[in-house]
DNA sequence: GGTCAATATTGATTTAGATCAAATAAGATT
DNA sequence: AATCTTATTTGATCTAAATCAATATTGACC
């Protein structure tokens, strides 16, 4: 007879969607119990990352979407001039990958800002498991369709606001996705440096460093 | 006995989506026949809206998507200044409306630039056939995140190119759109304003004009 | 604790594109 | 055809933010 030996480095009980802090917050929310067990079984949990990690480099093959569970990732894509440009940033709760779902390849490439742990997802498996449960289907495509969304209102951004009022709605934006996910609203650690929030929001470093100053 | 009366000005065989010349470029380019079938059961073909006529406004109830047959589309959105903003075109073969899937209500207006026809397809209906038919889930998946990385790549455009290379880009896009459903893409016809193309592309009318004027 | 490299701040200068301002041109309406 | 109205082009000026250039701070590593 064989035992299996339990770990004893093994701190913590096994994550999954039904003990997730953050199920509420994630594909879990639209579904019943036994909805999230079949979920759970297609979902690889608990994968760690280190600062400066990559989850998949631009024109990685698209297998998976990956949910934040702690720590952050941004995004970004080199383009016809060579040079980076960050375009997206990534917090406990928000899916990652859907860049690839169109051509089966990501056009970013996502890195760690910090430790971090994410679940992965394979797409695959979401879609099968999708048709059988419409709740899921519904509510994943209203999770792609706030993508869509969001990019139009960052086109908004870009397209009409000053530095000052780009700094401004990014961090309210920051803060309020903070407090979503049940984090402080008001102190707001920013895991990302000038220069990347300068990429995002479209201005040099220098000009979002000085709009902090003031 | 009742006859039906044939209407004598119907000129042309009514559209489907088996006999529509876009059909390869739309939905249905990932179906077979039998789905096809299914699919134009539950599409409105051939809805006519005039110049200056709304698809729908911004905050509308969000009901269906729509393809555009014939024509083209500009969506635009008021935000927090009073001003608008344009910020999509849609030619023949392009889905409108993806904008109130997430909140059940669409954050942008859309309008007719010139005379236009789409088929409008209610989008509960489109999401119980897509159970039934893994490549219709599969394919609107697809084009949902199609959408998703166009708004990433408008995202570098607005935050790292020149007035110049926004206008080249606008330009070569727009041409790749019309050759993609085998208008020529030589030849563009351009039925936005210099105003909405500012403000697409995030500058004035009067840089806009200019730059064609070069 | 000390050295390096990366990141952030601050100042001076420049510039791309906005804004202001007419003048044309093209459609619509009567 | 004549009159509006709306869209476009072109020119002159201004300004927000980029760029250039140091310096200061922070954190990583020996």
């Amino acid at each position: 007879m064989v035992v299996a030996m339990p770990n004893v480095n093994q701190r913590r009980t096994v994550i999954t969607c039904t003990n997730c802090r953050l199920n509420r917050y994630c594909l879990p929310a639209a579904l019943n119990k036994s909805n999230i067990k079949q979920l759970e079984a297609i979902v690889e949990h608990n994968c760690s990352y280190e600062k400066g990690d990559h989850l998949y480099r631009q024109k990685a093959n698209f297998k998976s979407v990956y949910v934040v569970r702690s720590g952050s990732f941004k995004s970004y894509a080199f383009h016809y001039n060579g040079k980076g440009r960050v375009n997206g940033f990534f917090f406990p709760g928000e899916i990652i990958g859907m860049d690839g779902i169109s051509n089966r390849s990501h056009i970013n490439a996502v890195q760690a800002l910090e430790h971090a742990f994410v679940c992965e997802i394979p797409f695959s498996k979401l879609e099968s498991l999708s048709l059988q449960i419409p709740d899921l289907q519904h509510h994943f495509l209203a999770l792609m369709g706030k993508e869509i969304t969001n990019g139009k209102e960052f086109h908004d951004l870009l397209s009409s606001y000053t530095a000052e009022e780009r700094v401004a709605h990014f961090l309210i934006n920051l803060s309020s996705r903070c407090e979503r996910v049940s984090l402080s609203p008001f102190r707001l650690l920013l895991p990302m440096t000038r220069s990347d929030i300068g990429e995002y929001l479209g201005l040099s470093l220098e000009t979002a460093s000085r709009i902090f100053g003031t």
